[in-house]
RNA sequence: UACCCCGUGGUGUAAUGGUAGCACAAGUGGUUUUGGUCCAUUUAGUCUAGGUUCGACUCCUGGCGGGGUAGCCA
């Protein structure tokens, strides 16, 4: 499963060797990816699932997938399943089979938060959510001391267990670490560590109305299962000595190394999980889905493959520099598996029709076209040709400009897999629009070549008017139509999406995609990559556009 | 304003005190039955000022710039 690794490790794969030559931890990788399960996974925890993941199988080690669910207010089985699914289909396996949860051990982390109390390290304070705010300080002023600091551990052990009986409302009370109010960093000004909550909770259900917070449970949740490098993004570098504090104050046997790096970000889209959440509900998109989204589920709806998605993972690296990764590259890694694997087809999106004057009506020839030339074990199709074609209307110009390569009148072009064309006439309608294309073919260039020698500049794709299926093309562009969404604060990042992102196209496509399934992946030649959608029907194909092929032309024309 | 982290071509990354390299993007040329692919090639970089050293992208100090942190979220 995992690639070859370059020889140049990151920082984090350094820290794993490292303490492997160290014996650190008796030659034992274990890592975790933590998910919280209150929305769908993104191309940013696939880079977090790659690191994780592949940290793990590099070194011989073990992954789990653990499910972060200590807020039962937000969390979801819905958002649990799509995770599951999500990290699977990305190619990795859990370890055991098994998936993790932090809710499972709910019990133990009580009994820790019990042992905490016994040593004098936590205590239950009474302070409400506002005076606890007023008690912090702030960024450059040191906080105040809870005036229950100092209750007697048998009040604390007391009153704490009572919380957990339920005896007191949401926010009357939190179990809270003594540690140190003057501390510059915030986090370890006596931070809460247990909040009461009367809500059930997706797993556990009424069990419990008290619930850890993040803090406490995350670097219990790590000892527990035995990890050994605790990965995680940069915001929560600054958590750190807290992590460590908790492993330390509980003499905790393992105790895991956090290491942080910093999480991806990528240019026209937006990741955080409020903003993918508002452009769901206010169907700015439609759905978690859509192939638009920067979602697992988008992405996979949209035709990208675990194989880019996963090498574009291995080669934007590991650091802790807050970077902007090009789309383009993205693209580019999509590009270079479907090259190799897409089979290809011919399919006409704004169609000309063409008649073959000297091809007899009703006749209908059969043509073989290569599947894939970067893979000759593909095979061929058969492609039916008959007196009336349809072309693109982008490879016909009237008075075609000097670098134009394709089809104009007295012009003569090759149709891929096909013969060689010559345009005699062009037909209007009383509007002055070009309707037809009359047309000559010379049947000595059958499959594309001419035995006198003579070579065409250009080669177009066509279908046969009478045999080809009537789809549909979502020709997908970016989300955003600036780099940063939000960057500006003086505009709403809602109003900075592409109006163009999507655009629906009738398609007429060559007759042997008829019986694919959703899923399927093919190259349009010399358009780009396409994908079957769900949407699909047996009269009605649906294509989602992945990615276009690269445009030489339209950098050409761009520049005039 | 306090603390923590980070600054290498346009972008993303390598070089772990010893030739600043790779990929993407951009440009040029070649091959081509996809204006795709492929091949060749060009442009372009160590934030800054000192210091240590035979030698600094690398170590030290200051400055500048960017990011993070004040949920009973994770």
């Amino acid at each position: 499963m995992p690639e070859e690794r370059k020889e140049s490790l990151d920082f984090v794969r350094s820290i794993v060797v490292d303490d492997l030559k160290n014996d650190k931890h008796g030659g034992a990788v274990v890592t975790r990816f933590p998910p919280e399960p209150n929305g769908y996974l993104h191309i940013g925890h696939a880079k977090a699932i790659c690191i994780d993941f592949g940290i793990a199988a590099e070194f011989n080690g073990n992954c789990h997938l653990r499910m972060d669910d200590t807020n039962p207010t937000k969390e979801d089985l819905e958002y649990e399943d799509s995770i599951k699914q999500d990290v699977s289909w990305l190619g990795w396996k859990w370890s055991d089979n098994k998936v993790y949860y932090a809710s499972d051990y709910y019990e133990q982390l009580y009994q820790y938060a019990v042992e905490l109390i016994k040593r004098g390290k936590a205590y239950v304070c009474d302070l409400s959510q506002d005076d606890l705010k007023e008690h912090r300080g702030s960024l450059t002023e040191a906080g105040l001391e809870s005036p229950y600091r100092s209750r007697s551990i048998e009040d604390n052990l007391d009153l704490f267990e009572r919380m957990r009986r339920g005896e007191f409302p949401d926010g009357s009370k939190t179990l809270r670490a003594k540690i140190d109010m003057n501390s510059p960093n915030i986090h370890m000004r006596d931070p809460a560590i247990y909040r009461i909550r009367h809500t059930s909770h997706h797993r556990t259900g009424d069990t419990w109305c008290i619930y850890p917070m993040y803090d406490f449970a995350h670097c219990l949740s790590d000892s527990i299962e035995g990890i050994t490098h605790s990965i995680c993004t940069l915001e929560f570098e600054i958590h750190r000595p807290l992590y460590d504090w908790f492993l330390d104050a509980l003499e905790c046997k393992c105790h895991p190394q956090q290491i942080e790096f910093a999480r991806l970000n990528l240019s026209y889209t937006v990741m955080s999980k409020r903003k993918l959440l508002e452009l769901v509900k206010s169907g700015l998109v439609n759905g978690w889905d859509d192939p638009r989204m920067p979602t697992i589920c988008g992405l996979r709806r949209r035709g990208y493959t675990p194989a880019a998605i996963r090498k574009f993972c291995d080669i934007i690296g590991v650091t802790k520099y807050n970077s902007l990764t090009d789309i383009a590259l993205l693209e580019h890694c999509v590009r270079e598996d479907l090259n190799k694997t897409a089979p290809r087809i011919m399919a006409v999106m704004n169609p000309l029709k063409v008649v073959i004057e000297n091809f007899p009506e009703g006749q209908v020839e059969e043509l073989e076209g290569v599947i894939n030339p970067e893979d000759p074990e593909m095979g061929s199709r058969k492609l039916p040709f008959t007196r009336e074609l349809y072309i693109d209307r982008n490879d016909f110009m009237e008075e075609p400009p000097k670098k134009f390569f394709r089809l104009a009148p007295g012009r003569e072009v090759r149709l891929r897999w096909g013969y060689f064309i010559l345009c005699k006439e062009v037909i209007k309608n009383a509007d002055g629009e070009i309707i037809e294309l009359r047309c000559t073919y010379d049947p000595e260039t059958r499959g594309g070549s001419a035995p006198d020698g003579r070579k065409v500049k250009g080669t177009i794709h066509w279908v046969s008017a009478s045999h080809s299926i009537k789809g549909e093309a979502r020709i997908y562009d970016r989300l955003f139509s600036v780099e940063i969404p939000g960057v500006d604060k003086d505009v709403d990042w809602k109003d900075q999406l592409n109006p163009d992102s999507l655009a629906i196209k009738p398609v007429y496509l060559e007759p042997s995609i008829d019986g694919v399934k959703p899923g399927y992946t093919c190259q349009f030649e010399r358009q780009g990559y396409y994908c079957l959608d769900p949407d699909s029907t047996p009269e009605k194909p649906v294509f989602n556009l992945t990615v276009s092929l690269k445009d030489t032309w339209a950098k050409i024309q761009q520049k005039e």
